[in-house]
RNA sequence: GGGCGCGUAGCUCAAGCGGAUAGAGCAUCGGAUUUCUAAUCCGAGGGUUGCAGGUUCGAGUCCUGCCGCGCCUACCA
């Protein structure tokens, strides 16, 4: 709603000064003035103009005003302040299309679109850290599919990584377990956990005595050797821990479609077809001399070519006729292939890559392997699968929701897949990137942590899988759940114990999403308890309660919101509408539908910037202006009926929105709070 | 050393592509409603946007140089 009406005073305005100026603005910014008094629209282009035109920009505006004439949806265009160009719209008709929730959907771009996140190694428990990858990654394809793409998505496991060994070595060398005992282990309900510490003292036993890492190589051929107790070791384990993980994020209605492992890309030889095309293409160099003597490397993302290139760029064809003449610089050098000829894992990921965009030419084999209690399969890949079964990768645009620490590896695949020539895959290849999660110096020493001076004078603590020094997804739930679960037994002894939980469940889940999503992705989290145990304030819980009391108006008033939103006009006419929000006074709740109406239009620009946090935002900020609202108007007892209705219709509106933002940021709401 | 990011109220964070008076939450203090349930609302105090220049009609935002902090910079993943 909001953006049709941008569209088109942005197109009247362009098509205005092309006519009356013979001047064509690259872009017309379009914003919203500091208060509603003022109009729903804004622009500055008077001030632009000003020089060009040699007109002061008050002039400019005021031309502009009076000439550009009706447009529809509109009231009246305004002259404020040194020249700023305010549009007022028309309320009534503004407020009528919204209620009838109209969408005129712009032609977006087609194509499937793929969205890995989580990626946690299967060998300890979720903590905190993979808490924010998992529900920015899904709230971004709960964006997208509103948006209307076809999104697929993928869980990577690396299962046959150092981390996994070195657990499998815990087992063996620490714990003394058999394959058998660790298959009876594994079937405790938190077997995660008890890997978690595992984990955690096989890095400490690395620590005593370097010997100790020897172990750990040997585990890591063995596993990928396979066909050993090792390796079924670590087999069992990978698949108990990774279906803990699925377990753990399914409590936050987090699902995934498909979950490709490191072990069948190697099985499969997605590297051996990589590494062909990579070689004839010339990405890949074999070094000669210095210390990566024997090793096949490329050009480290964001370093420059010692030669700079021509204004015309080299097309790969002719890039191979003169290979490598200009010398890559030590430290500008990737290792991609060791001089033991084994593949690293950024070697692993370009072919990965290369199979997400279908360039690779090979294909997983798939098999089912979780059921989701509400119905969808989620698949994993195996070396031979099942006959019939979805097509994943060969997509049009990918998402990749990993941490910024990351990011110059994800720029090294981005830059092969460039170099091999694929530019258009290169171009929708997004690396999602976001900062971790730490934890304060506070949340550390009431977790019991030892903490040296210097840590505790630092604003955070990066949380270590290896030291065990984090805090767990499932206890962090589990926190939260218990700490709602007392509040709604005390606000609601009338309910059942299963009720009452499961309305906790529903807060704690809305509080965690929100605090997750609540901070842009470049800021580091220093994660406290107090702050994310919070259900006041800026919190989802706040979000979820502004729903309830406006569900409860319809109630206790016998109306259904969802018909007052679709049948607006058989309870209040255009005319009422008209008058309630034009007189004095009710700027504060046109205040409301306008903010209301604004959610496409937030969730294009969350797609834009891959920024969640606007979403987060402006579901609190519509929840702030209802809660005002609700307190100045006391709608039920309200006497003028017709005035009753325009209020009914404005909270059925925001009730609407609410519902719909949070379903997008994977909430839900409770019946009662 | 190089690359990326950050520095805004006591604390935690916002601030579309440069736009009108830099905003929220928490904390503190003061107030509201025996209601459509207060997980709420209203008010107050609190700012040299790290420092110094520059560009611009206009800079928290862009450019340059400093200062401080974090991450990356493995024949790990």
């Amino acid at each position: 709603m909001y953006q049709a009406l941008e569209h088109r005073l942005a197109q009247r305005l362009r098509d205005f000064l092309r006519s009356a100026y013979g001047v064509d603005l690259p872009k017309i910014v379009i914003e919203q003035p500091p208060a509603v008094e003022l109009g729903e629209y804004a622009t500055p282009l008077a001030f632009e103009l000003a020089r060009n035109l040699r007109k002061p920009p008050r002039k400019i505006a005021e031309e502009v005003v009076a000439g550009i004439g009706q447009i529809e949806g509109f009231e009246k265009l305004e002259v404020a302040g040194a020249g700023y160009i305010n549009a007022r719209v028309n309320r009534a008709a503004f407020a009528v299309a919204l209620a009838a929730d109209e969408q005129p959907r712009a032609d977006g771009p087609v194509g499937k679109v793929l969205v890995e996140h989580s990626s946690i190694n299967p060998n300890k428990a979720a903590h905190v850290g993979h808490l924010r990858n998992a529900i920015l990654g899904d709230t971004f394809v709960r964006l997208l599919r509103f948006a209307g793409r076809e999104v697929d998505v993928q869980n990577y496991i690396d299962n046959t990584g150092v981390q996994v060994a070195d657990v499998v070595v815990g087992f063996l060398n620490l714990e003394r377990k058999t394959k058998s005992e660790v298959e009876q282990l594994s079937r405790h309900p938190r077997f995660d956990y008890y890997c978690w510490d595992v984990y955690a003292r096989v890095s400490q036993w690395y620590e005593q005595d370097k010997q100790n890492l020897a172990a750990r190589q040997q585990a890591l051929h063995a596993i990928e050797q396979g066909n050993n107790e090792t390796a079924a070791i670590g087999d069992l384990m990978s698949i108990a821990v990774l279906r803990r993980h699925l377990e753990t994020m399914d409590r936050l209605d987090i699902e995934y479609d498909f979950l490709p492992r490191e072990s069948e890309i190697l099985h499969l030889h997605f590297w051996d077809a990589a590494f062909t095309k990579l070689k004839e293409a010339g990405v890949l160099s074999l070094e000669t001399e210095g210390k990566n003597k024997g090793c096949w490397v490329m050009r480290r993302a964001g370093t420059k070519p010692l030669i700079a290139e021509s204004a015309e760029p080299a097309k790969p064809a002719e890039r191979t006729t003169e290979p490598e003449e200009e010398k890559l610089a030590e430290e500008d050098q990737k290792v991609i292939v060791r001089s033991n000829g084994t593949v690293g894992y950024v070697g692993k990921d370009i072919a990965y890559h290369l199979w997400k965009f279908g360039l690779l030419g090979r294909d997983f084999g798939y098999r089912k392997f979780y059921h989701y209690p509400k119905g969808h399969d989620c698949w994993i890949s195996t070396t031979v699968g099942a006959l019939d079964h979805p097509h994943f990768g060969g997509v049009a645009e990918i998402y990749n929701v990993i941490d910024a620490r990351q990011s110059e590896e994800q720029n090294t695949v981005i830059e092969a897949l460039r170099e091999l020539g694929h530019n258009q895959q290169a171009d929708n290849y997004t690396h999602f990137s976001y900062e971790m999660v730490a934890l304060t110096p506070r949340c550390a020493a009431e977790l019991g942590y030892d903490l040296s001076e210097e840590d505790k004078a630092r604003a955070y603590i990066e949380v270590s899988g290896r030291k065990g020094f984090g805090v767990k997804a499932d206890d962090l739930i589990d926190a939260l759940i218990a700490s709602a679960k007392k509040e709604v037994d005390g606000r609601h002894p009338e309910l059942n114990e299963e009720e009452r939980l499961r309305i906790a469940t529903q807060i704690a889940v809305g509080a965690l999403r929100y605090f997750m999503l609540k901070f842009t992705k470049s800021s580091v989290i220093a994660f406290d308890f107090k702050e994310a145990l919070s259900f006041e304030g800026e919190t989802g819980p706040y979000v979820q309660y502004a729903v309830v009391r406006a569900t409860n108006i319809f109630r206790k008033g016998g109306y259904d919101p969802e018909d007052f939103c679709r049948d607006v006009a058989r309870y209040v006419s255009t005319d009422d509408l008209q008058s309630n929000l034009n007189t004095e006074g009710a700027n504060e709740i046109w205040e409301l539908w306008l903010a209301a109406s604004r959610t496409s239009y937030v969730i294009d620009q969350c797609i834009a910037t891959t920024e969640p946090a606007y979403l987060a935002k402006h579901a609190f900020q519509l929840a702030q202006l209802f809660n005002y609202f609700y307190h100045r108007h006391p709608i039920l007892i309200e006497e003028n009926e017709r005035r009753k209705k325009s209020l009914l219709a404005t909270t059925a509106v925001v009730r609407r929105e609410l519902l719909r933002v949070l379903a997008v940021m994977g909430i839900t709401v409770p019946p009662v709070m």
